[in-house]
DNA sequence: AAATTGTTTCTTGCATGCAAGAGGCGGGCG
DNA sequence: CGCCCGCCTCTTGCATGCAAGAAACAATTT
């Protein structure tokens, strides 16, 4: 690349309130990273430094930088010498996590039930009678935002950032292969049944129970492992 | 899509020898995620590039590519422009590690009781019955390598790779924080009561069992935890 | 003396250059 | 006709150079 160094170009479209710059290698592995997660980049894709360097006008250096972030966080994968891939998940793993993530749920929700304060319980119980109404009017994209609240809502009140942030990388590692709409079609009704049971669970103070019963939600959920190797088939065609 | 750190997925300076080359990058990352993680390097200091690139005798940048990987993996943190130290935990997140560590042991717990095979069960019990010897004869050190084995066996016996690797991570991170001897002394007879529990547990196919089991026994050992502020004010002094 | 501001120095972030490994290709060989 | 081996090219890994930001410092002012 010909282009010398022109750093008065670099705030070119960054927004003007950019409140503390960022390098660029921070920036591109978030780029990356969003690309990936939200399948726009294939796993077994190869990832070309110089490519990348050209799509984002700069040196291979930040490009390198992001790509050893992001091999180190799983996303991709680095074959010494031979370059970059975006990691190929293979089925047996995904299982695995959606396993894991259903552990990981029931965490939460046994420690919602002996940690939530009192605002956060009511909290939880209205969002979920709130989401009773897109289960009576079939609202599948209207549930499955209710449905995304209600989790996000369990990983702040099980008061534990660790294990939160474990839920939040899993679940992100997973959404590529979650197809809401598709698991959400005429369970609508049963969903909302589990989410209660949890729910009471955690009211009650139960966290047995909670934990039993969000595993036993999660556990019809991720029955979409089976779908993986349709999609990744698919995938790695294109 | 958000990307946060996803520091628990890090093998980096787990495992032995890789038989393939690999790049200098890895190879610094390996090394100080070791010093770090053995608390040869502690929280709060700050690791200059120059320095490191001296010491190791390359030049800057493996050394940055090494330091960003770490970042990824969130042992050390990065502030733009300014440098990198190594990650300080706070004392609540550290309870959390904790926390999230006993919910993960347990459900590793619970799936050995549904998934390790006859010949995993019969080579938990011999181990467990093995340990015997150590707890009658006080030997701390020996009891505290069957205790690393019996775990072990778990994160294997739970046929669950991903949850593996969780548990892996999360104990590297805890390692400098426990003091095992200092846990173990005086408990011998009772963590081997507790061991018992859960082995019998799983060996009759109860997870709920084993895993209620295995918290409780870290219930216990987490305690350890309050040594924290104490453990991180002298590392930080020094 | 404390605070503030201008200056100097040090460190980081990124671009570029170069050498070595990996893969592709064509020619010689079985 | 297929296989193996050397050459060539492309990519990666690392070193180096340079500019900008941050920190350290000094001098001036209040």
């Amino acid at each position: 690349m010909h282009v010398a160094n022109l750093p008065f170009l670099s705030r070119l479209g960054a927004g003007p309130a950019n409140p503390q710059r960022q390098t660029r290698a921070a920036e591109l592995a978030a780029t990356l990273a969003d690309e990936i997660l939200r399948g726009g980049l294939a796993p077994g894709r190869r990832l070309d430094e110089q490519e990348l360097a050209q799509r984002f006008a700069v040196s291979r250096t930040p490009v390198r930088e992001a790509l050893g972030q992001l091999a180190a966080t799983g996303l991709v994968e680095h074959r010494p010498r031979r370059g970059v891939i975006v990691a190929v998940i293979a089925p047996q793993r995904l299982q695995d996590m959606f396993v894991a993530m259903a552990e990981l749920e029931a965490a939460a929700s046994r420690l919602c039930a002996i940690a939530m304060t009192p605002d956060e319980r009511q909290g939880l119980e209205a969002l979920h009678r709130a989401s009773q109404a897109a289960v009576r009017e079939g609202g599948i994209d209207e549930y499955e935002r209710f449905n995304q609240e209600f989790h996000s809502l369990l990983y702040a009140g099980c008061h534990n950032g660790y294990l939160r942030d474990l839920l939040h990388a899993t679940r992100a590692r997973l959404a590529p292969f979650r197809r809401a709409q598709f698991n959400l079609r005429g369970r609508l009704a049963s969903s909302w049944r589990e989410h209660e049971a949890v729910v009471q669970a955690i009211l009650r103070g139960d966290g047995d129970g909670a934990a039993r019963a969000m595993r036993e939600h999660l556990a019809t959920v991720s029955g979409a492992a089976a779908e993986y190797v349709a999609i990744q088939s698919h995938q790695l065609s294109a």
